[in-house]
DNA sequence: ATCAAAAAATGACCGTGGTCAATATTAAAT
DNA sequence: ATTTAATATTGACCACGGTCATTTTTTGAT
């Protein structure tokens, strides 16, 4: 019935987000602070939860909205039909995914939604991916004996077995990319 | 040089150990408080981080544990050697790495080690479980066209996107171990 | 313009993980 | 038995995320 969002909710809101923004521009995102956000956003820490459930849930937006910018870009170009054009497709994506190992537990802890209710933008960040790369596969000369949508989700599994390894000093010899790739083939290489 | 561990440090740790254990008896592993903890040993808030660098030291013992008792097990019968007995195999392993969504968490995170100092027992576990793994395929009925080690690295990305999905209430309708094994089959079998 | 109800903002306060200078205990040397 | 240096324990204290009763602002009706 009665939801007129005031001027004013936007406006803090917005404050809110590009203070946040500013704070993680200079020192990154694990050292961000609630107390510094709010500082920068002038408004005191209540306001701050009265907009954000927790400050989790300021980073989910804050995450998704650059991945979500990232998966646009690459979905604008031609879309990459082998396995090292869609590898080179999603560089920027699994590069920013990978940028601190904060981000990266960030969006392992919200890839999925715990209850219907609470799928949040970063769920919805991988159901997109997940799409994206299924209509790549779809197209592109890989095995065709099991569901595009059970090869799409292979991606992604490798894509985060990847990630994962590239925080792990016991296999960084291996870059990612490379890493990915040798999952890749043996994954979605067609059966001979 | 000297490092003769006195008794009382043992002592003291031990106590913390079973105390902790006790609690999360009672209470779950999210619900564990060092407050709690502490009491229950009798010691000083102080001393718990004498003994362990934070509260997640503590927990990746107490989950190391459990999940190596339980690999113990699966390692004395005799090796699995298809899709379905593996991923029986392995069913009180994943089942534990899922009782809490809070534990789950904890495994992933700490799942590979961030400096070559820093292995800790769950980055140990899991290297072991990508042993065992790799032992039974050798001598499984599997595809041979790739390395066996990826395919363990592989068994090993599966079986964690399989629990990931298992919290996620948009792809809730099947059972994680259907899951897994949808994605094993697709990922094991021999190529005609 | 005035007023009442809804919505938003405030900041003192709390819970909990983690720190550290001070104190107590242990082990080894004499 | 005393002394001493290393080791272990203590608990007051801090940092930081998050809460909530109270106050301020906005909105719409009159």
């Amino acid at each position: 019935m009665q939801k007129p969002i005031q001027k004013r909710t936007l406006k803090t809101r917005a404050g809110l987000i590009s203070a946040a923004e500013g704070v993680i521009q200079k020192g990154g995102y694990e050292a961000l602070r609630v107390e510094e956000v709010v500082q920068a956003a002038g408004v005191a820490k209540g306001t701050f939860f009265a907009h954000f459930r927790d400050k989790d849930a300021l980073m989910e937006i804050l995450l998704a909205k650059k991945l979500n910018a990232y998966l646009d870009e690459a979905e604008a170009r031609k879309p990459p039909n082998s396995v090292p054009d869609i590898i080179a497709a999603l560089e920027p994506v699994h590069s920013f995914m990978t940028v601190e190992r904060y981000v990266f537990d960030l969006l392992i802890r919200y890839s999925g939604a715990t209850a219907i209710a609470e799928i949040g933008p970063i769920a919805y960040f991988f159901e997109r991916y997940f799409r994206v790369v299924m209509m790549w596969l779809e197209d592109a000369d890989v095995r065709k004996d099991v569901p595009t949508e059970l090869l799409a989700e292979g991606v992604q599994a490798f894509a985060i077995q990847a990630m994962s390894l590239r925080f792990c000093a016991l296999h960084a010899s291996t870059s990612f990319s490379d890493r990915l790739k040798v999952y890749l083939e043996a994954w979605l290489t067609p059966a001979k």
